[in-house]
DNA sequence: ACAATATCGATAAAAACATATCGATTTCCG
DNA sequence: CGGAAATCGATATGTTTTTATCGATATTGT
């Protein structure tokens, strides 16, 4: 029995996506093969480290000297991260953010379908939004369980986070993707993967804070 | 001489705004004080970590027993993560996400102010989208050096999005918030900080996947 | 066929990060 | 006042992640 699934770390799931981006931009006709060391030249990581992760991934591993087979990488890629199966999703919140995410064509890509949405707003339910309909909240849980969604995507404000997040929960999906600047509590074996604007803008604040600073410091001192 | 800044690591950049986050969450009135133990279970960490992180930010400590002065730890951070400076930024690229960037308010609270956006196609050129002027592409260079803006927030497709921040540094940004699914090449002392919805789709994705793997090889095993 | 070279896979070392533990200090309460 | 409880700050330990190193192997060019 093989249990592939815990060799490869958290940090390195976050890289593969980049892989899989990279391999899909180039030319298919001109480029058969990839090496780690192109990949790593390409996405300015280490070479050992690219290596490592494709070693976890490939299914049938590199060749000294040529690398990795470029399409059959790509599907071992799309494979490990179950990109070949449509993952249906339902997203709670028709703001602004969740139009863009609606709106947004490149999650085919990924695997992802969003199929229907929802919203406390009655005056936006039974409309289409980018051909998916939207439904008042309240038939969310009923809805989402008979439709057998598993991944739920939460876009509405940070005070009706958590409530929409229990619905999910009770609505059966396993994995919630949220966007609302608030912790989540959510039972064990429930997956949250939050979309996290705020700390990247800390860290883009704080490196200008930084030089900043260091500015000053050097001002005080010359 | 002081030298706070490295004294934080990358991770502990991430956590901090969940941390302002959920200060501004408490009822001023009410709350006064702050402990690490508290924060830690409201979001869901390790007690040790959250005070590692806040001696590192508080200015003036935490007391025994009760814990930091919630007001002042709240300024603290933000004055750590230079959100109490305005920054502002310009946008370019004003399709779904780009709009829904502009619309969105609650980057004030982080010391963001988007001041300008840009797009190629000329026919968007001229309107305001959200009170914020909208620019033609060519106009990117010259008028974001005038205007002495640091942050760039890269909103185009993936194809585009190169050219767009090259055209950045040379207007002198110093930081660049990256929403394309692209590895950008920058000199060094540009920061890029990737919005990296893929990473998370793949996160999310490879759960279900691990899941459906675990409920196959028991199938295969009763 | 053989040497030079690029890459792989594996192992080892180093660095970053998270968690546990302990004494010291403050507050609370009897 | 004195003991119990909660928190702090610091140090130590453990874990994860990254980076370096080394021998083995396939390809290329002579």
């Amino acid at each position: 029995m093989v249990h592939e699934g815990s060799a490869v770390s958290k940090q390195a799931l976050r890289r593969i996506p980049f892989y899989l981006n990279y391999l899909r931009s180039l030319p298919e006709m001109e480029v058969q093969n990839v090496s780690a060391p192109m990949i790593a030249k390409a996405l300015n990581l280490n070479e050992v480290q690219v290596r490592k992760d494709l070693a976890a991934i490939s299914s049938s591993g590199g060749r000294p000297k040529t690398g990795y087979n470029a399409s059959e990488l790509t599907s071992d890629i799309e494979r490990f991260l179950g990109y070949q199966n449509v993952n249906e999703a339902v997203l709670v919140g028709t703001g602004h953010l969740g139009r863009a995410l609606l709106s947004y064509r490149g999650f085919e890509h990924y695997g992802l379908e969003i199929i229907a949405a929802f919203d406390s707003d009655e005056s936006i339910v039974d409309q289409d939004i980018h051909g998916r309909p939207v439904f008042p909240v309240y038939k969310l849980v009923d809805l989402t369980r008979r439709l057998n969604v598993r991944i739920g995507i939460i876009a509405v404000p940070a005070e009706a986070a958590q409530q929409v997040c229990d619905m999910l929960v009770e609505a059966g999906v396993l994995a919630i993707w949220n966007f609302a600047p608030i912790h989540l509590t959510v039972p064990d074996h429930i997956l949250v993967q939050n979309e996290n604007m705020a700390a990247s803008l800390a860290i883009l604040s704080r490196h200008l804070q930084e030089m900043f600073d260091a500015n000053e410091s050097l001002d005080n001192e010359g």
